[in-house]
DNA sequence: AAGCTAATCAACCGCTGCCTG
DNA sequence: TCAGGCAGCGGTTGATTAGCT
């Protein structure tokens, strides 16, 4: 038996939404806030699917959406996410204030792919296009995960632990004063760390990255929806902090303020950022 | 000015995963 | 444990706009 359809398809409009549309969604939503789409456009009045009114909220309608180009720096983090994430354009645009996942995946396709392009650089693999697959990447060759099954994701009540693999150039960590478990080297010797080498006999390491997230207690209010899953709460936090070079890698991801659980990474600051997602890149 | 092509982006479609009974 | 309902996500489509000849 096959599902049932989400809305009556006789009795939708479909295509570019009219002023009016917009205006009756945007009505009933400052009055009613979000949540329940599917009941939503009969008690709005409106003949479209509760998915489409869904996107259209979300991806027009918006007070917080910021219209215009896309500055140079976001360019720099949608690169360097996408290098992390993959195509997991809702997490992206989690930490891209005012950016929504479809306007991020289209300018992905429009213009960071061709950019990427230009530079030489393999849009999906974030690997040098002339390079030989099995070769060592550049400074830093983060794998992004083909499939979501292998970015290992837990929710375990407040906390996700996430690892993944990326390959390091040898030479590069060793410069490096953060561990794989992001602590410093004053605090604890670095975890030993596997050693391979691939088919051109270049000598590299495997370094396992675990990230330990701290979901905050404050989420968005009207997150009603599935929201309570853990990853959704983590896109309530939109500001993702890169610092340093990216010779080697220290991820520590942080909700909150300072450090929680398992993190001991000199990521701290105050202020505005004890509310947000912090990501060291050091 | 007209016709064609490329670029852009809003919207749709189908699938996945979470929640609930 | 399982099935159904739902929201959300990512890929794709198609209408519109811009640029070129």
């Amino acid at each position: 038996m096959g599902r049932s359809p989400c809305c009556e398809k006789a009795h939708t409009n479909k295509g570019a939404w009219t002023k009016e549309e917009d205006q009756r969604l945007i009505d009933y939503i400052r009055t009613h806030g979000e949540g329940c789409w599917r009941s939503l456009p009969k008690s709005a009045g409106l003949l479209r699917c509760g998915k489409s009114c869904r996107l259209r909220w979300i991806n027009y309608l918006r007070p917080d959406l910021k219209r215009g180009n896309f500055s140079e720096e976001e360019d720099e983090l949608i690169i360097k996410l996408h290098s992390l994430l993959g195509n997991k354009w809702s997490l992206i645009a989690g930490r891209l204030p005012g950016r929504t996942d479809n306007e991020i995946k289209n300018y992905w396709n429009t213009h960071i792919k061709r950019k990427l392009m230009s530079r030489g650089i393999d849009p999906q693999t974030h690997r040098s296009l002339n390079e030989k697959p099995t070769s060592a990447a550049a400074a830093v060759t983060v794998t992004p995960p083909a499939k979501p099954t292998q970015l290992d994701f837990k929710a375990n009540n407040s906390i996700l632990d996430f690892k993944f693999q990326t390959v390091v150039k040898a030479e590069s960590v060793e410069e490096n004063n953060c561990s794989t478990s992001g602590m410093t080297t004053d605090e604890e010797p670095p975890l030993p760390r596997p050693v391979s080498a691939d088919a051109g006999g270049e000598r590299r390491e495997e370094l396992n990255l675990e990230l330990t997230i701290g979901l905050a207690t404050t989420t968005r209010p009207s997150s009603a929806s599935s929201g309570n899953s853990a990853e959704s709460k983590l896109q309530f936090h939109p500001y993702l902090q890169f610092s340093g070079t990216a010779e080697a890698v220290c991820l520590c991801w942080q909700l909150g303020g300072g450090a929680r659980g398992n993190c001991h990474c000199q990521c701290s600051s105050g202020g505005r950022q004890q509310q947000q997602i912090r990501y060291q890149y050091c």
